[in-house]
DNA sequence: CGATTTTTTGACAGTATTCAACGGGGGTGG
DNA sequence: CCACCCCCGTTGAATACTGTCAAAAAATCG
């Protein structure tokens, strides 16, 4: 039996107990697929806690009274979306590309967080990450212009594909259209048009269809103007692995 | 012996037993205080995990590498600040006012994970209401105008003083500067200057010194465009209380 | 009281939005 | 297979919004 991408990322991190492996499996193991353009509403607090993504790439939104979205983040496999969506009932979830997902609901989180302490605090830490990457999106709109929002938002997404080894080279399957760029980093399409017409006019990538090369990376990134996020998660806190 | 915020916090939200009660206490004893303007940092990755506000205001920001600085959030009594800061180093914490805080090592969040698995859930909890707050404030960053972020601002402040009953009316101590206003809004203080004069000029607010008067609150709150929060934290799915 | 920070105001520059129009590509139904 | 349509991308011009610079008044601190 394959292991799911939420095990396969904490046995990365941390070497897991049989028991351990054996309830990420049990959590994992119901999977749903979605297509394009889905949206996993809450209905009314009776839905799952947390997603995982297996395959394809989520985003997780807010809608303004006046109908205006913001996307708050880009989850792509490995991650843990929705991690609070569902407890608050604040964001959906969306898909940006066919996906693959699964559900963790409340009783087994419950559960997990009574049996798998160590598991509960890995969780913990997973979620800490994508609330970190949320702080650094949030600079990055309050900040900074909107070229260096629509680079941040390139590099953001370079970083955590090579993180995952899925892109091997400096050329990846981008699925947003600059609509939905926009609404990522607050822009109009029309302006999104532009900047990434700059970015390509100054030799930093190359866009054809839904294709995106990174041509200079360095520069690329100094543009983006990112606030570093130095060093490793600290995981020496863990309590002991338990069953 | 007079409970800590957290404890107090938590124990409106579930009914502690009296070994949850004992380690929340023995967690929040030791207390610090700063004076405004501090700063406290991660000295390289020796420092508290977590931060629990006894009394005063903190904010935790983000620097860019041009020096400017977004303000992420403002800390109240009773919050959860720093959650993550520590474990993924992306951000620091300053003291708005005078303020006391308690700080949770790294150990004792372990031992709390192994030893009270409810309170881990509820510390997991509240670190994801804060994560939903944070969403909303990056909704109002990418999303609307100026007028609207300091009002959203304004208005998310009174409401979070108001659930901590510290706040009777509408009239209240807002000890930021201008200045500090706009790193949270991501606006100029010269333009926060003008917005104020505009909230103030329409008989929404009125303000003389540090104190802030909201004379038309529905206006106010309109005015902020805020994506609504509906419903209360589901707790459904905490574990058994052990201990 | 003097020094420093904060607030306030005006004029101007720069950035992003709005409005409008057009071209291209992919999917659907005939 | 083709025509059509709709969505997406592209571009220009005008407008609105926010930032920058500069200077002075007010408040705060010691």
């Amino acid at each position: 039996v394959r292991s799911g991408c939420l095990a396969e990322r904490i046995g990365r991190a941390i070497r897991l107990t049989p028991g351990e492996e054996q309830a990420l499996q049990r959590i994992e193991e119901q999977q749903r697929s979605l297509r394009r353009g889905s949206v996993i509403r809450r209905e009314h607090g009776r839905s799952a806690d947390l997603v995982v993504v297996q395959e394809g790439w989520l985003f997780s939104f807010v809608l303004l009274d006046d109908g205006s979205r913001q996307i708050l983040r880009i989850h792509l496999p490995g991650d843990l979306a929705g991690s609070m969506e569902e407890t608050t009932g604040t964001s959906a979830l969306a898909a940006l590309t066919d996906v693959r997902i699964s559900q963790i609901g409340r009783a087994e989180l419950g559960r997990l967080f009574a049996d798998h302490p160590r598991l509960a605090a890995m969780l913990f830490t997973i979620a800490q990450d994508e609330q970190a990457a949320l702080m650094l999106r949030m600079a990055s709109l309050g900040r900074t212009s909107a070229r260096a929002r629509v680079a941040a938002l390139l590099i953001d997404t370079l970083d955590r594909l090579r993180s995952d080894g899925v892109c091997a080279d400096l050329s990846f399957l981008f699925p947003l259209t600059q609509e939905e760029i926009g609404d990522a980093t607050g822009l109009t399409a029309v302006h999104v048009n532009r900047m990434l017409r700059v970015l390509a006019e100054n030799g930093m990538i190359e866009r054809t269809n839904a294709t995106l090369l990174i041509r200079d990376e360095h520069r690329l990134r100094q543009m983006a103007r990112q606030a570093s996020r130095r060093g490793r998660i600290d995981l020496g806190w863990l309590p002991e692995a338990r069953g």
